[in-house]
DNA sequence: AATATTAATAGTTGTTTTGACATTTAATAT
DNA sequence: ATATTAAATGTCAAAACAACTATTAATATT
Protein backbone atom coordinates (compact mmCIF):
# COMPACT_ATOMS: atom_id res chain seq x y z
CA UNK A 1 0.00 0.00 0.00
CA UNK A 2 3.02 2.28 -0.60
CA UNK A 3 2.27 3.80 -3.32
CA UNK A 4 3.63 7.53 -3.31
CA UNK A 5 7.61 7.44 -3.26
CA UNK A 6 10.50 9.38 -1.83
CA UNK A 7 7.96 10.83 0.64
CA UNK A 8 8.47 10.63 4.63
CA UNK A 9 6.41 9.40 6.87
CA UNK A 10 5.05 10.03 9.76
CA UNK A 11 3.72 9.06 13.57
CA UNK A 12 0.24 10.67 14.47
CA UNK A 13 -1.23 10.60 17.61
CA UNK A 14 -4.25 12.26 18.97
CA UNK A 15 -4.74 13.72 23.01
CA UNK A 16 -7.18 14.73 24.56
CA UNK A 17 -7.84 17.63 26.93
CA UNK A 18 -10.59 15.87 29.12
CA UNK A 19 -12.92 18.84 30.73
CA UNK A 20 -14.67 18.16 33.81
CA UNK A 21 -16.80 20.39 36.56
CA UNK A 22 -17.26 19.48 39.82
CA UNK A 23 -19.87 22.11 40.96
CA UNK A 24 -17.67 24.64 41.70
CA UNK A 25 -14.81 24.61 39.34
CA UNK A 26 -13.68 23.42 36.23
CA UNK A 27 -11.13 20.42 35.74
CA UNK A 28 -8.81 18.77 33.71
CA UNK A 29 -7.80 15.04 33.67
CA UNK A 30 -4.14 14.34 33.40
CA UNK A 31 -2.24 11.00 33.46
CA UNK A 32 1.38 9.92 34.48
CA UNK A 33 3.24 9.11 31.60
CA UNK A 34 4.01 5.01 31.84
CA UNK A 35 6.90 5.02 29.62
CA UNK A 36 10.33 6.78 28.79
CA UNK A 37 10.83 9.12 28.21
CA UNK A 38 9.46 12.04 30.99
CA UNK A 39 8.05 8.57 32.60
CA UNK A 40 5.88 9.81 35.79
CA UNK A 41 5.60 13.11 34.17
CA UNK A 42 1.89 14.24 33.83
CA UNK A 43 0.94 14.37 30.20
CA UNK A 44 -2.44 14.10 28.62
CA UNK A 45 -3.76 10.99 27.56
CA UNK A 46 -3.09 10.36 24.22
CA UNK A 47 -1.94 7.22 21.95
CA UNK A 48 -0.98 7.07 18.24
CA UNK A 49 -3.34 6.36 15.35
CA UNK A 50 -3.70 2.97 13.81
CA UNK A 51 -3.63 1.73 10.71
CA UNK A 52 -7.39 1.48 10.33
CA UNK A 53 -9.17 3.77 12.20
CA UNK A 54 -10.09 7.71 11.99
CA UNK A 55 -8.79 10.49 14.24
CA UNK A 56 -12.25 10.47 15.60
CA UNK A 57 -11.61 6.98 15.66
CA UNK A 58 -8.22 7.36 17.38
CA UNK A 59 -9.48 10.10 19.75
CA UNK A 60 -12.70 8.21 21.24
CA UNK A 61 -10.89 4.76 21.69
CA UNK A 62 -8.21 6.54 23.91
CA UNK A 63 -11.08 8.43 25.41
CA UNK A 64 -12.60 5.40 26.69
CA UNK A 65 -9.81 3.40 27.51
CA UNK A 66 -8.70 6.37 29.82
CA UNK A 67 -12.74 7.12 30.95
CA UNK A 68 -15.16 4.02 30.19
CA UNK A 69 -17.10 6.56 28.92
CA UNK A 70 -19.08 6.06 25.36
CA UNK A 71 -20.82 8.86 23.69
CA UNK A 72 -18.57 11.73 25.26
CA UNK A 73 -18.90 15.28 23.80
CA UNK A 74 -15.57 15.04 21.49
CA UNK A 75 -14.46 17.66 18.98
CA UNK A 76 -11.21 18.55 17.01
CA UNK A 77 -8.85 21.22 18.07
CA UNK A 78 -5.97 21.67 15.94
CA UNK A 79 -2.41 19.78 14.53
CA UNK A 80 0.30 20.14 16.16
CA UNK A 81 3.33 19.36 13.89
CA UNK A 82 6.66 21.13 14.98
CA UNK A 83 9.43 18.88 13.93
CA UNK A 84 11.00 18.87 17.62
CA UNK A 85 7.77 18.27 19.50
CA UNK A 86 8.48 14.55 20.75
CA UNK A 87 12.04 14.21 21.14
CA UNK A 88 12.16 10.13 20.49
CA UNK A 89 10.90 10.75 16.89
CA UNK A 90 8.80 13.46 15.06
CA UNK A 91 4.82 12.51 15.57
CA UNK A 92 2.34 14.79 14.60
CA UNK A 93 -0.55 15.43 16.82
CA UNK A 94 -3.71 16.11 16.62
CA UNK A 95 -5.57 17.61 19.70
CA UNK A 96 -9.17 16.83 21.22
CA UNK A 97 -11.08 18.47 23.97
CA UNK A 98 -13.66 16.53 25.81
CA UNK A 99 -16.56 17.13 28.09
CA UNK A 100 -17.55 15.19 30.35
CA UNK A 101 -19.84 14.84 33.28
CA UNK A 102 -17.29 14.44 36.18
CA UNK A 103 -19.98 12.21 38.15
CA UNK A 104 -20.33 9.31 35.76
CA UNK A 105 -16.13 9.29 35.39
CA UNK A 106 -15.42 9.02 39.07
CA UNK A 107 -17.26 5.07 39.28
CA UNK A 108 -14.92 4.23 36.71
CA UNK A 109 -11.55 2.75 37.69
CA UNK A 110 -8.67 3.81 35.63
CA UNK A 111 -5.21 3.78 38.19
CA UNK A 112 -3.62 2.11 35.40
CA UNK A 113 -3.10 4.74 34.01
CA UNK A 114 -2.55 7.29 37.12
CA UNK A 115 -5.31 9.71 36.17
CA UNK A 116 -5.80 12.41 38.46
CA UNK A 117 -8.33 15.54 38.08
CA UNK A 118 -6.43 18.94 38.81
CA UNK A 119 -8.05 22.57 39.31
CA UNK A 120 -7.29 24.16 36.23
CA UNK A 121 -5.62 26.87 38.05
CA UNK A 122 -3.24 24.58 39.31
CA UNK A 123 -2.78 21.08 37.28
CA UNK A 124 0.96 20.51 37.13
CA UNK A 125 3.41 21.41 34.32
CA UNK A 126 3.04 18.53 31.44
CA UNK A 127 5.15 17.24 29.13
CA UNK A 128 6.35 18.17 25.40
CA UNK A 129 3.80 20.93 24.16
CA UNK A 130 0.85 19.34 25.94
CA UNK A 131 0.93 22.76 28.65
CA UNK A 132 0.32 24.48 24.82
CA UNK A 133 -2.12 22.16 24.00
CA UNK A 134 -4.40 22.81 27.41
CA UNK A 135 -4.17 26.49 26.83
CA UNK A 136 -5.21 26.55 23.37
CA UNK A 137 -8.37 24.38 24.47
CA UNK A 138 -9.26 26.38 27.48
CA UNK A 139 -9.23 29.75 24.84
CA UNK A 140 -11.18 27.05 22.58
CA UNK A 141 -14.01 26.53 25.04
CA UNK A 142 -14.53 29.71 25.98
CA UNK A 143 -14.84 31.13 22.34
CA UNK A 144 -17.35 27.99 21.75
CA UNK A 145 -18.95 28.23 25.02
CA UNK A 146 -20.25 31.93 24.34
CA UNK A 147 -21.81 31.29 21.21
CA UNK A 148 -22.76 27.78 21.73
CA UNK A 149 -24.51 25.36 24.66
CA UNK A 150 -21.63 23.15 24.75
CA UNK A 151 -21.42 23.92 28.97
CA UNK A 152 -24.15 21.65 28.95
CA UNK A 153 -22.14 18.25 28.09
CA UNK A 154 -20.07 18.81 31.73
CA UNK A 155 -23.19 18.90 33.84
CA UNK A 156 -25.42 15.64 34.85
CA UNK A 157 -28.82 14.98 33.58
CA UNK A 158 -30.11 17.09 36.50
CA UNK A 159 -28.14 20.21 37.15
CA UNK A 160 -29.54 23.72 38.91
CA UNK A 161 -29.25 27.06 38.13
CA UNK A 162 -26.43 28.46 40.82
CA UNK A 163 -24.42 24.84 39.35
CA UNK A 164 -24.52 26.01 35.55
CA UNK A 165 -23.77 29.80 36.95
CA UNK A 166 -20.98 28.88 38.80
CA UNK A 167 -19.87 26.87 35.72
CA UNK A 168 -19.69 29.71 33.19
CA UNK A 169 -18.70 32.48 36.10
CA UNK A 170 -16.07 29.52 36.12
CA UNK A 171 -15.16 29.29 32.77
CA UNK A 172 -15.00 33.37 32.28
CA UNK A 173 -13.70 33.57 35.53
CA UNK A 174 -15.84 36.40 36.19
CA UNK A 175 -19.11 37.13 38.68
CA UNK A 176 -22.35 37.18 36.35
CA UNK A 177 -25.42 38.91 37.93
CA UNK A 178 -27.62 36.51 38.28
CA UNK A 179 -30.92 37.68 37.56
CA UNK A 180 -29.58 38.84 34.19
CA UNK A 181 -28.09 35.01 34.07
CA UNK A 182 -31.48 33.53 34.21
CA UNK A 183 -33.30 35.67 31.92
CA UNK A 184 -30.89 35.19 29.19
CA UNK A 185 -31.02 31.34 29.94
CA UNK A 186 -34.86 31.64 30.12
CA UNK A 187 -34.94 33.15 26.47
CA UNK A 188 -32.94 30.64 25.30
CA UNK A 189 -36.03 28.29 26.39
CA UNK A 190 -33.46 25.29 26.58
CA UNK A 191 -34.19 24.52 29.94
CA UNK A 192 -37.09 22.31 31.70
CA UNK A 193 -37.89 22.44 35.34
CA UNK A 194 -37.97 19.55 37.45
CA UNK A 195 -40.35 18.98 40.76
CA UNK A 196 -37.26 18.25 42.50
CA UNK A 197 -34.98 20.31 44.39
CA UNK A 198 -31.17 19.91 45.41
CA UNK A 199 -30.92 20.52 49.07
CA UNK A 200 -27.21 19.43 49.34
CA UNK A 201 -26.38 23.01 48.65
CA UNK A 202 -28.32 25.41 50.74
CA UNK A 203 -31.55 25.35 53.00
CA UNK A 204 -33.66 26.32 50.68
CA UNK A 205 -32.62 24.01 47.97
CA UNK A 206 -32.40 24.96 44.38
CA UNK A 207 -34.55 23.40 41.78
CA UNK A 208 -33.27 20.70 39.21
CA UNK A 209 -33.44 21.61 35.91
CA UNK A 210 -32.81 18.97 32.86
CA UNK A 211 -32.15 20.25 28.93
CA UNK A 212 -34.48 20.19 26.62
CA UNK A 213 -32.39 17.93 23.76
CA UNK A 214 -34.32 18.72 21.14
CA UNK A 215 -34.35 22.14 21.53
CA UNK A 216 -30.62 21.77 22.06
CA UNK A 217 -29.90 20.29 18.86
CA UNK A 218 -32.10 22.34 16.82
CA UNK A 219 -30.77 25.94 18.57
CA UNK A 220 -27.12 24.62 18.68
CA UNK A 221 -26.35 27.49 16.20
CA UNK A 222 -25.81 31.06 18.06
CA UNK A 223 -25.98 34.54 16.25
CA UNK A 224 -23.10 36.72 15.34
CA UNK A 225 -22.63 39.66 15.34
CA UNK A 226 -20.68 42.46 12.16
CA UNK A 227 -24.10 40.73 9.70
CA UNK A 228 -27.36 41.69 10.58
CA UNK A 229 -29.62 38.82 11.58
CA UNK A 230 -26.31 36.48 11.05
CA UNK A 231 -27.77 33.29 12.96
CA UNK A 232 -30.17 32.91 9.98
CA UNK A 233 -26.75 33.38 7.53
CA UNK A 234 -24.71 31.09 9.45
CA UNK A 235 -26.86 27.74 9.41
CA UNK A 236 -26.84 28.29 5.14
CA UNK B 1 15.38 8.25 14.91
CA UNK B 2 12.58 5.84 14.79
CA UNK B 3 12.08 4.24 18.68
CA UNK B 4 8.78 4.08 19.29
CA UNK B 5 8.20 0.31 18.00
CA UNK B 6 5.11 -1.12 16.59
CA UNK B 7 3.83 1.61 15.87
CA UNK B 8 2.16 2.74 11.87
CA UNK B 9 3.43 6.05 10.19
CA UNK B 10 1.61 7.44 7.35
CA UNK B 11 2.17 10.26 5.07
CA UNK B 12 1.31 13.43 6.10
CA UNK B 13 -0.22 16.58 3.31
CA UNK B 14 -1.11 20.06 3.94
CA UNK B 15 -4.15 21.27 1.46
CA UNK B 16 -4.91 25.12 1.22
CA UNK B 17 -8.15 26.93 0.51
CA UNK B 18 -6.91 29.97 -1.58
CA UNK B 19 -9.56 32.92 -1.20
CA UNK B 20 -9.16 35.74 -3.35
CA UNK B 21 -11.81 38.83 -3.74
CA UNK B 22 -12.06 40.24 -6.96
CA UNK B 23 -14.14 43.33 -6.29
CA UNK B 24 -17.11 41.81 -6.81
CA UNK B 25 -17.08 37.85 -5.98
CA UNK B 26 -15.32 35.40 -3.47
CA UNK B 27 -12.74 33.25 -5.35
CA UNK B 28 -11.00 29.91 -4.77
CA UNK B 29 -7.38 29.00 -6.85
CA UNK B 30 -7.69 25.66 -8.04
CA UNK B 31 -4.90 23.73 -10.05
CA UNK B 32 -4.96 20.89 -11.91
CA UNK B 33 -3.54 17.59 -10.39
CA UNK B 34 -0.56 17.00 -12.36
CA UNK B 35 -0.03 13.01 -11.53
CA UNK B 36 -1.90 10.08 -11.58
CA UNK B 37 -4.36 9.19 -9.89
CA UNK B 38 -7.40 11.44 -10.87
CA UNK B 39 -4.74 13.30 -13.09
CA UNK B 40 -6.54 16.60 -14.73
CA UNK B 41 -8.87 16.81 -11.99
CA UNK B 42 -9.26 20.01 -10.19
CA UNK B 43 -7.95 19.55 -6.63
CA UNK B 44 -6.54 22.15 -4.04
CA UNK B 45 -3.05 22.91 -3.57
CA UNK B 46 -1.29 20.34 -1.70
CA UNK B 47 1.95 18.81 -0.78
CA UNK B 48 3.51 16.57 1.50
CA UNK B 49 4.86 17.43 5.15
CA UNK B 50 9.04 17.31 4.65
CA UNK B 51 11.39 15.71 7.43
CA UNK B 52 12.10 19.42 8.51
CA UNK B 53 9.23 21.43 7.89
CA UNK B 54 6.84 22.41 10.44
CA UNK B 55 2.78 22.06 9.33
CA UNK B 56 2.39 25.81 9.04
CA UNK B 57 6.18 25.72 7.33
CA UNK B 58 4.66 23.29 4.25
CA UNK B 59 1.56 25.10 4.04
CA UNK B 60 3.74 28.57 3.64
CA UNK B 61 5.87 26.33 1.12
CA UNK B 62 3.13 25.43 -0.69
CA UNK B 63 1.23 28.42 -0.93
CA UNK B 64 4.13 30.87 -2.22
CA UNK B 65 5.27 27.68 -5.04
CA UNK B 66 1.16 28.29 -6.13
CA UNK B 67 1.53 31.87 -6.02
CA UNK B 68 4.84 33.56 -5.59
CA UNK B 69 3.71 35.08 -2.26
CA UNK B 70 5.33 35.37 1.24
CA UNK B 71 3.84 36.76 4.49
CA UNK B 72 0.26 35.52 3.36
CA UNK B 73 -2.50 35.52 5.98
CA UNK B 74 -2.76 31.35 6.49
CA UNK B 75 -4.82 29.92 9.58
CA UNK B 76 -4.99 26.13 10.12
CA UNK B 77 -8.73 24.55 9.84
CA UNK B 78 -8.48 21.09 10.66
CA UNK B 79 -7.33 17.51 10.16
CA UNK B 80 -8.69 15.11 7.91
CA UNK B 81 -8.13 11.40 9.07
CA UNK B 82 -10.31 8.95 7.04
CA UNK B 83 -8.35 5.76 6.33
CA UNK B 84 -9.22 6.04 2.76
CA UNK B 85 -9.62 9.40 1.95
CA UNK B 86 -6.84 8.76 -0.60
CA UNK B 87 -7.45 6.09 -2.38
CA UNK B 88 -3.26 5.54 -3.24
CA UNK B 89 -1.98 4.89 0.08
CA UNK B 90 -3.65 6.69 3.70
CA UNK B 91 -2.66 9.92 4.08
CA UNK B 92 -3.37 12.75 6.89
CA UNK B 93 -4.21 15.74 5.05
CA UNK B 94 -3.83 19.13 7.41
CA UNK B 95 -6.15 21.76 5.29
CA UNK B 96 -5.60 25.39 6.04
CA UNK B 97 -6.70 28.41 4.68
CA UNK B 98 -5.62 31.66 3.16
CA UNK B 99 -6.47 35.22 2.22
CA UNK B 100 -4.86 36.98 -0.45
CA UNK B 101 -5.20 40.23 -2.33
CA UNK B 102 -5.46 38.46 -5.77
CA UNK B 103 -4.11 41.44 -7.37
CA UNK B 104 -0.62 40.97 -5.79
CA UNK B 105 -1.11 37.03 -7.19
CA UNK B 106 -2.18 37.83 -11.20
CA UNK B 107 1.40 39.26 -11.40
CA UNK B 108 2.63 35.79 -10.76
CA UNK B 109 3.15 33.14 -13.05
CA UNK B 110 1.98 29.57 -12.38
CA UNK B 111 1.08 28.12 -15.45
CA UNK B 112 2.92 25.36 -13.94
CA UNK B 113 0.08 23.92 -11.89
CA UNK B 114 -2.38 25.17 -14.24
CA UNK B 115 -3.86 27.10 -11.69
CA UNK B 116 -7.18 28.94 -11.96
CA UNK B 117 -9.67 31.33 -9.99
CA UNK B 118 -13.43 30.27 -9.82
CA UNK B 119 -15.99 31.83 -8.45
CA UNK B 120 -17.14 30.05 -5.32
CA UNK B 121 -20.58 29.55 -6.70
CA UNK B 122 -19.33 27.40 -9.74
CA UNK B 123 -16.36 25.92 -8.46
CA UNK B 124 -15.91 22.48 -10.22
CA UNK B 125 -16.17 19.29 -8.70
CA UNK B 126 -12.85 18.53 -6.62
CA UNK B 127 -10.75 15.23 -6.22
CA UNK B 128 -10.98 13.27 -3.04
CA UNK B 129 -12.34 15.05 -0.26
CA UNK B 130 -11.29 18.40 -1.22
CA UNK B 131 -15.06 19.47 -1.79
CA UNK B 132 -15.94 18.59 1.73
CA UNK B 133 -12.25 20.74 2.49
CA UNK B 134 -13.52 23.62 0.84
CA UNK B 135 -17.06 23.63 2.28
CA UNK B 136 -15.82 23.35 5.95
CA UNK B 137 -12.99 26.53 4.63
CA UNK B 138 -16.16 28.59 3.83
CA UNK B 139 -18.22 27.93 6.94
CA UNK B 140 -14.85 28.71 8.99
CA UNK B 141 -14.32 31.99 7.78
CA UNK B 142 -17.98 32.73 7.54
CA UNK B 143 -17.83 32.48 11.53
CA UNK B 144 -14.26 33.82 11.88
CA UNK B 145 -14.86 36.94 10.02
CA UNK B 146 -18.39 38.12 11.88
CA UNK B 147 -16.33 38.42 14.58
CA UNK B 148 -12.68 39.25 13.35
CA UNK B 149 -12.03 41.70 10.57
CA UNK B 150 -9.92 38.83 8.59
CA UNK B 151 -11.80 39.98 5.45
CA UNK B 152 -9.22 42.96 5.03
CA UNK B 153 -6.92 40.83 4.05
CA UNK B 154 -9.03 39.96 0.38
CA UNK B 155 -8.39 43.42 -0.05
CA UNK B 156 -5.46 46.07 -1.40
CA UNK B 157 -3.70 48.09 0.62
CA UNK B 158 -6.29 50.99 -0.66
CA UNK B 159 -10.10 50.08 -0.80
CA UNK B 160 -13.15 51.50 -1.23
CA UNK B 161 -16.45 50.94 0.76
CA UNK B 162 -18.77 49.90 -1.48
CA UNK B 163 -15.75 47.10 -2.24
CA UNK B 164 -15.63 46.08 1.10
CA UNK B 165 -19.46 45.98 1.57
CA UNK B 166 -19.56 43.70 -1.78
CA UNK B 167 -17.07 41.85 -0.34
CA UNK B 168 -19.17 41.19 3.19
CA UNK B 169 -22.29 40.62 1.28
CA UNK B 170 -20.70 37.96 -0.79
CA UNK B 171 -19.58 35.81 2.15
CA UNK B 172 -22.63 35.93 3.83
CA UNK B 173 -24.88 36.16 0.37
CA UNK B 174 -26.92 38.66 1.86
CA UNK B 175 -28.00 42.27 1.54
CA UNK B 176 -26.75 45.03 3.93
CA UNK B 177 -27.96 48.54 4.69
CA UNK B 178 -24.85 50.70 3.66
CA UNK B 179 -25.93 53.37 6.15
CA UNK B 180 -25.93 50.58 8.97
CA UNK B 181 -22.85 49.14 7.47
CA UNK B 182 -20.51 52.01 7.68
CA UNK B 183 -22.01 53.17 11.31
CA UNK B 184 -20.67 49.55 12.14
CA UNK B 185 -17.43 50.18 10.17
CA UNK B 186 -16.75 53.22 11.73
CA UNK B 187 -17.14 52.36 15.47
CA UNK B 188 -14.10 50.35 14.58
CA UNK B 189 -11.94 52.48 13.84
CA UNK B 190 -10.21 50.66 11.80
CA UNK B 191 -10.17 52.81 8.63
CA UNK B 192 -8.48 55.91 7.35
CA UNK B 193 -9.50 57.95 5.02
CA UNK B 194 -7.35 58.90 2.40
CA UNK B 195 -7.59 61.71 -0.36
CA UNK B 196 -7.70 60.07 -3.62
CA UNK B 197 -10.90 58.42 -4.69
CA UNK B 198 -11.21 55.30 -6.63
CA UNK B 199 -12.94 56.70 -10.24
CA UNK B 200 -12.79 53.22 -11.73
CA UNK B 201 -16.69 52.13 -10.68
CA UNK B 202 -18.27 55.49 -10.67
CA UNK B 203 -18.16 58.91 -11.71
CA UNK B 204 -18.26 60.45 -8.60
CA UNK B 205 -15.55 57.77 -7.54
CA UNK B 206 -15.18 56.06 -4.25
CA UNK B 207 -12.75 57.57 -1.57
CA UNK B 208 -10.25 55.21 -0.72
CA UNK B 209 -9.58 54.04 2.64
CA UNK B 210 -6.42 52.06 4.43
CA UNK B 211 -6.12 49.76 7.22
CA UNK B 212 -4.93 51.36 10.86
CA UNK B 213 -2.19 48.25 10.96
CA UNK B 214 -2.15 49.38 15.07
CA UNK B 215 -5.92 48.96 15.60
CA UNK B 216 -6.26 45.95 13.28
CA UNK B 217 -3.72 44.29 15.72
CA UNK B 218 -4.86 45.47 18.99
CA UNK B 219 -8.43 45.21 17.90
CA UNK B 220 -8.17 41.08 16.69
CA UNK B 221 -10.13 39.98 19.48
CA UNK B 222 -14.31 40.88 19.47
CA UNK B 223 -16.94 40.30 21.68
CA UNK B 224 -18.95 37.54 22.34
CA UNK B 225 -22.81 37.00 23.72
CA UNK B 226 -23.75 34.73 27.08
CA UNK B 227 -20.82 36.54 28.33
CA UNK B 228 -21.35 40.52 29.41
CA UNK B 229 -18.25 42.18 28.05
CA UNK B 230 -16.93 39.12 26.60
CA UNK B 231 -14.27 40.98 24.73
CA UNK B 232 -12.64 42.04 28.00
CA UNK B 233 -12.59 38.26 28.94
CA UNK B 234 -11.68 36.87 26.00
CA UNK B 235 -8.03 38.28 26.05
CA UNK B 236 -7.33 37.30 29.82
C1' DA C 1 -40.13 31.37 67.84
C1' DA C 2 -36.58 34.10 65.91
C1' DT C 3 -32.69 34.15 62.93
C1' DA C 4 -29.61 33.04 59.34
C1' DT C 5 -28.84 31.29 54.78
C1' DT C 6 -29.16 30.60 49.97
C1' DA C 7 -32.48 30.37 45.96
C1' DA C 8 -35.77 32.47 43.21
C1' DT C 9 -38.55 36.23 41.30
C1' DA C 10 -40.32 40.81 39.91
C1' DG C 11 -39.27 44.63 37.79
C1' DT C 12 -37.04 49.39 37.05
C1' DT C 13 -33.77 52.40 34.81
C1' DG C 14 -30.61 54.42 31.76
C1' DT C 15 -27.61 53.16 27.91
C1' DT C 16 -26.29 51.08 23.82
C1' DT C 17 -27.23 48.65 19.75
C1' DT C 18 -30.03 47.65 16.23
C1' DG C 19 -32.81 47.69 11.90
C1' DA C 20 -35.51 50.31 8.92
C1' DC C 21 -35.81 53.99 5.99
C1' DA C 22 -34.98 58.56 1.83
C1' DT C 23 -32.41 62.23 0.33
C1' DT C 24 -28.48 64.88 -1.07
C1' DT C 25 -23.92 65.26 -3.21
C1' DA C 26 -20.02 64.75 -6.41
C1' DA C 27 -18.22 63.88 -10.76
C1' DT C 28 -18.74 62.98 -15.26
C1' DA C 29 -21.00 62.37 -20.03
C1' DT C 30 -24.18 64.23 -23.10
C1' DA D 1 -26.91 73.31 -18.87
C1' DT D 2 -28.72 68.85 -17.90
C1' DA D 3 -28.97 64.08 -17.09
C1' DT D 4 -26.94 60.19 -15.15
C1' DT D 5 -24.84 57.41 -11.82
C1' DA D 6 -23.05 55.70 -7.71
C1' DA D 7 -21.40 57.54 -3.16
C1' DA D 8 -22.33 59.51 1.06
C1' DT D 9 -25.06 60.94 4.81
C1' DG D 10 -28.91 61.29 9.37
C1' DT D 11 -32.96 60.14 12.15
C1' DC D 12 -36.01 57.50 14.74
C1' DA D 13 -38.21 53.94 17.34
C1' DA D 14 -37.65 49.37 19.15
C1' DA D 15 -34.92 45.99 21.30
C1' DA D 16 -31.28 44.38 24.05
C1' DC D 17 -28.42 45.12 27.63
C1' DA D 18 -26.06 45.81 32.19
C1' DA D 19 -26.69 47.40 36.67
C1' DC D 20 -29.32 47.53 40.45
C1' DT D 21 -33.12 47.10 44.90
C1' DA D 22 -36.28 44.66 47.01
C1' DT D 23 -38.83 40.82 48.29
C1' DT D 24 -40.29 36.07 48.92
C1' DA D 25 -39.37 30.99 49.68
C1' DA D 26 -37.80 27.12 52.17
C1' DT D 27 -35.30 25.23 55.40
C1' DA D 28 -31.70 24.52 59.33
C1' DT D 29 -29.91 26.48 63.41
C1' DT D 30 -30.31 28.73 67.63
Amino acid sequence: MRKYIDQTRFLIAVDCIVFGFDGEHLKILLIKRGFEPEKDKWSLMGGFVRPEESLDGAANRVLTQLTGLEGVYLEQIQAYGDPLRDPIERTLSVTYFALIDIHKYETQISDQYHAEWFLLKDAPELIFDHGEMVEAAKKKIRYKAALHPILFELLPKKFTIPQLQNLYEDVYNTQIDNRNFIRKLTATKLLIKLAEKDKSGSKKGAFYFKLDKKKYKANFQAFLNFIPNPDKLLTV
